[in-house]
DNA sequence: TTGCTGTTGCGAAGGGGTTGCAGGAAGGAG
DNA sequence: CTCCTTCCTGCAACCCCTTCGCAACAGCAA
């Protein structure tokens, strides 16, 4: 409670290691160290990006660390991932959204390869189509759309 | 002329090769073999798919050369390829809508890996949508939507 | 504190894709 | 038809990203 409000990144780091305490998993330090990052980072951070992190502040964790407690928290929720063109991007869930199974659905920039955050529901009118017109049932957060941001469609 | 709307197999290797001649590009057995097979292909196949059919074929014919030739063909935008959730595919451009820049849009299984064509105009609505509220020029055809074709819905 | 067991670090292996090089063939010149 | 230049192919080595096997370590419960 102390932390609440104040510094929002130790509260989610404590709100997961909870989450993963509960479910029988050990708190370990590479694992805080993982969380952390992931609360600090701003977007959808890579695998690469993420162990990049974790290593200026604790060097000497290992990538394989980093995979393996990714896959963790995948299995727990508290984390997701966007397949992108190229690559695979990781971000926490947001704890009311993995609450019932909501998502966001991302776009990524096939210049700056910045990925950003859509409206939920900017699918739900596609989504009706191919299910009427298909019966295919669209599932629109697991891969990111593709074109290109503000920034880059000005400059280019 | 002769295979016109008799072997249309035959008739579109023979258009591309025509622009490969025409681009100065030089026409080989694995060129053909990989021109053949794609455009006897249905669907979107990887370039896996598309060696292991080569060289049923066509043995012998090494996979470095099925991805420069994918390369080569993609240049002249005989080809065109769609990232998937796993792995990228690759089909023949249709002529028509190469001339005019078209393509149509993609929607892949995540259970059966099947991919789906659909029309070109499902996503526009999206697009505007994006272009209005985040600026974002949306380019619907880089990247397969994800979801679960009917017979896998019905399954599972 | 002790002991069980989940985790970590490391090296190696696996899978997908790319690159450098030397030999070979396409196709234009003569 | 033959020669010659240039491009293309096959091969092998390599690179990048991810996963695996194993021995040592460290949570955490008793």
């Amino acid at each position: 409670m102390s932390t609440r409000g104040q510094d929002p990144v130790a509260a989610t780091v404590e709100r997961v290691v909870a989450h993963l305490r509960e479910h029988g998993h050990r708190i370990t330090m590479p694992r805080r160290a993982v969380v952390d990052t992931l609360a600090r980072a701003e977007g959808h951070p890579t695998v690469e990006q993420i162990a990049a992190d974790v290593a200026e502040r604790w060097p000497g964790m290992h990538l394989t660390t980093v995979y393996r407690t990714l896959e963790t928290l995948a299995e727990l929720g508290v984390v997701t991932h966007v397949h992108l063109a190229a690559g695979t991007a990781y971000h926490l869930a947001d704890p009311a959204e993995s609450a019932d199974g909501a998502h966001h659905v991302h776009a990524q920039c096939r210049s700056c390869r910045r990925v950003i955050d859509l409206p939920d529901g900017i699918l739900d009118g596609v989504r009706r189509e191919l299910a009427a017109s298909e019966g295919f049932a669209l599932e629109p957060h697991h891969v990111a759309l593709s074109g290109l941001c503000r920034d880059c469609a000005d400059e280019g």
